[in-house]
DNA sequence: CGCACCATTTAAAACGTTTGCAATTTCTCT
DNA sequence: AGAGAAATTGCAAACGTTTTAAATGGTGCG
C-alpha cells in the first residue's frame, strides 16, 4: 500500500498543483487540460485518495445518504421486514453512491425526535418513513420542513401531495375474498390489529368492498381485534373466532404473523387446514413456506419495493418533482395449502 | 414550530453572544457562566437547533457514525439475519447518540473497495466486520490503516490482536454430537458449505473435538459439502447423504438453512424425523420454529451479539485499547422435535 | 513588437463548528 | 480607590472541500 494521501492539499503539494486545480481534475472539469486531468486522476488514484466526505457535505449542502429510522421496539421484537427492506433500499442508492443512515429511535423515544436530529443536523439529503400512522407526525414535519422524503406507504386522505410507494394490500384482500367466495365460503373471520396504521384500514376496506361488490347478503364477516404487539391478546382475539357457535370457514388475516397463529391455535382446537378452515395471509415471511401445510399468501416483495424507493428518493432529491411520484404495487398471490373449498356439511 | 435557526451564528446574534461561548454553552462548559448556559440551552430548544454534522465532524475528526458494508447478493439472496443483526447494533449504538451507517457493495462490486472508501472518506469512526473468511483482506487492511474495528466472527490463527465477537460454534456442535451419541447415534452425517469462513471451520472442529474426546472408533462421520449460495448441488448433496447405501442416523448442518432442506428431502425421501433421521441445525431462524417437526437448533441470540459489538466498538473508538476486547459467547440449546433416539434395527 | 484572445491555472472565500489564546468584565482585598 | 486575581466572554484559526472571480502564460495577428 502507498503512502496514504489524506487530503486534496497533499495531493496538490505532490504533483505541484494548487487545490482549486486538484479538484477540478478530479471532477472532470473540462476547462482543465485533459493531460493535467489524467495525471492528477492517476496520482489520485495511486494514492488511495478519497473525498472527505464531512468538507464536502459543509460546503456543497449535499450530504449523500439517505436516512431512515430505526425504531427498537421490545427484546425480542424484530421489523420482520428490515432486512429485505435495508437491503433493497441499499441496492436503490448504491448506483448513485448514496449511503444509507440508520438512526436508531431507542425504546420510549419518539420517532419523530430522531427524525428531526437526522434532518436538521444535515446528515441526509433525504429520508424514508415506514409504517405510515392513519395521524402521522413524522409526515407532518417532513411536509412542513420541505424535507425531500419518500413514504412506503400512503396517508388515507390525500390531503397533500407526497411522494410513496405503497402496496396495493386492497386489490390482494379483494383477490383473497373472491377467491374463497368462489370456494364456497359465506362464513369470513378477519384477524386484524388495533393500532391505526394506513395499511390495516386499506386492507379492510378492500376486503369490504369486494363483499359490497359481490352483493351477497348471506356472506357473513366476523372481525378480530388485537394490539399488534400482544401476542396474547392476539391468541385470545383469535380463539374466540375458533370457538364462536359459528365458526367462519375461512380466515383473512392482516399479515402473515397472524394467519401462522390462526393455523397454530386451529391446530391446537382439532381443526385441519384447509379442510375445516381455510387461512389466508399477507407478507409471505419465511415461515409461511414452512409452516404446515403452507401458508396462502401476498408476497409484496418488499425488497424490490424497497429498491425503487431508495431510487425515488433520489430522484425527489435531484429533480425536486412538483407533481408527487406515486407507486401503487400490486402483491402477487402465493398459492400454498392453507386454502380450500369450504366444507360442505356443519361441523 | 418556531421560526427555525439553523447555525449557531444565527443562534448567537439573536442572544447577543459570541459564537465561541454558545458553543461553549451548548457543550457544558464549566467556564461559561451557568446562568448564560441555561439562557443559552432554552434558546437553543426553542429554535430546534441542531449542531450540522458535516461542520462538526470537519474540525472535530469524529462523525459519530459507526460503519458496516452491505453486500448485496442475487436478487433473492438476503442475508437472514441482517434485521436481527442491525436491531441490535442500532441498539448498542442508540446510547451514544452514534448512528449506523449502511454502504452497499453492489453485485461483483468488491466488499474491502466499498470499506476502503467508508474508512478513507472519514464517513465512520469505526466499522464493523462480519462473516470473517479464513484469509480476510478486510481484516488485514483495517489493521494495517490502524483504523477501529470490531468483527463479529474470529481468524483461525491469532496471528494479529483485534476485538472480536464470536458464537461458540465448536462448543454447539460438541453439545450436539454429544446430544446425540447419548440418544445412540453412531453414525453422523455433517451438511457444511465449502466456502472459507471461519465459523465453518470451527464448527466442523467443534465437532470433529467431541467426537475425538469420545474416543469411540465405531462412531462414523460423512460429509456433504456444496457452495453456500447453490441451492441445486445443496440438495444433490444432502440426498448424495440420504441415500448412500449406508445412511447417517443423525445430520448436522452447519446452519438452519441447510438443516431444512435435510429435513425437506428426508420428507420426499420417506423418512420420519426424529424417527428415521435425527436433524440439528444452528442459528435458530424463524422458519425452524415453523417446520414440522420444528427444528432442534442453537440460538446464537444475533441481536444480543450485535449490540454487544456496537457497544464494543464505542469502546474501542473512545479509548483505543491496546488489549484486544475478545467475547465468545455461547449459543444456547433450542430443543425441538427432530431429533430423537438412534432407530434401533438396521433400516 | 505589441495587443488581444484563448486556454489553463490559481487565490481566496465560504460552509458551520470547535478550540487555543487573549481580552474584557467582575470581584476581592487592602 | 486601586491593584490584582478570578470569572466570563470573544477573536481568530483550523478542519478539507467547492466555487467565484481573477491571474497567468502562450499564441496568432496586424
Amino acid at each position: 500500500m502507498p503512502a496514504r494521501v489524506t487530503t486534496l492539499k497533499e495531493l496538490a503539494a505532490q504533483l505541484g498543483l494548487s487545490i482549486t486545480t486538484v479538484s477540478r481534475a478530479l471532477a472532470g472539469h473540462e476547462q482543465i487540460a485533459l493531460k493535467t486531468r489524467q495525471r492528477v486522476t492517476e496520482a489520485a488514484r495511486l494514492a488511495g485518495y478519497v473525498p472527505n466526505t464531512a468538507a464536502r457535505t459543509l460546503v456543497s449542502g449535499r450530504s449523500g445518504f439517505v436516512g431512515m429510522v430505526l425504531p427498537i421496539r421490545g427484546p425480542n421484537l424484530v421489523d420482520s421486514f428490515l432486512g429485505e427492506f435495508v437491503t433493497g433500499l441499499g441496492e436503490g442508492l448504491v448506483s448513485h453512491g448514496s449511503d444509507l443512515i440508520l438512526a436508531a429511535a431507542a425504546q420510549g423515544q419518539s420517532e419523530l425526535s430522531v427524525l428531526r436530529h437526522v434532518v436538521e443536523s444535515g446528515r441526509a439529503d433525504g429520508v424514508v418513513v415506514t409504517r405510515i400512522a392513519e395521524v402521522d407526525e413524522r409526515l407532518a414535519y417532513l411536509r412542513q420542513r420541505n424535507f425531500p422524503f419518500v413514504a412506503h406507504g400512503r396517508l388515507l386522505d390525500g390531503d397533500f401531495a407526497y411522494h410513496w410507494l405503497d402496496t396495493d394490500g386492497a386489490h390482494a384482500f379483494g383477490e383473497a375474498f373472491d377467491m374463497l367466495y368462489d370456494l364456497g365460503h359465506r362464513h369470513f373471520g378477519l384477524v386484524t390489529i388495533s393500532e391505526p396504521m394506513t395499511f390495516r384500514h386499506l386492507r379492510q376496506d378492500g376486503l369490504a368492498a369486494a363483499i359490497a361488490r359481490r352483493g351477497d347478503p348471506s356472506v357473513r364477516l366476523d372481525v378480530a381485534t388485537a394490539p399488534r404487539f400482544d401476542r396474547g391478546a392476539r391468541t385470545q382475539a383469535i380463539n374466540r373466532l375458533l370457538h364462536a357457535a359459528e365458526r367462519p370457514t375461512a380466515i383473512v388475516a392482516l399479515f402473515d404473523e397472524l394467519a401462522l397463529t390462526v393455523m397454530e391455535e386451529a391446530g391446537r382446537a382439532g381443526l385441519a387446514i384447509p379442510h375445516d378452515l381455510s387461512v389466508i395471509g399477507f407478507d409471505n415471511i419465511a415461515a409461511s413456506a414452512y409452516a404446515p401445510p403452507g401458508l396462502t399468501t401476498f408476497d409484496a416483495s418488499i425488497r424490490q419495493c424497497a429498491r425503487e424507493i431508495g431510487e425515488m428518493l433520489l430522484t425527489v432529491i435531484g429533480d425536486r418533482p412538483t407533481t408527487p411520484l406515486t407507486r401503487l404495487v400490486r402483491p402477487t398471490l402465493v398459492s400454498r395449502a392453507s386454502h380450500g373449498p369450504a366444507p360442505t356439511g356443519r361441523n
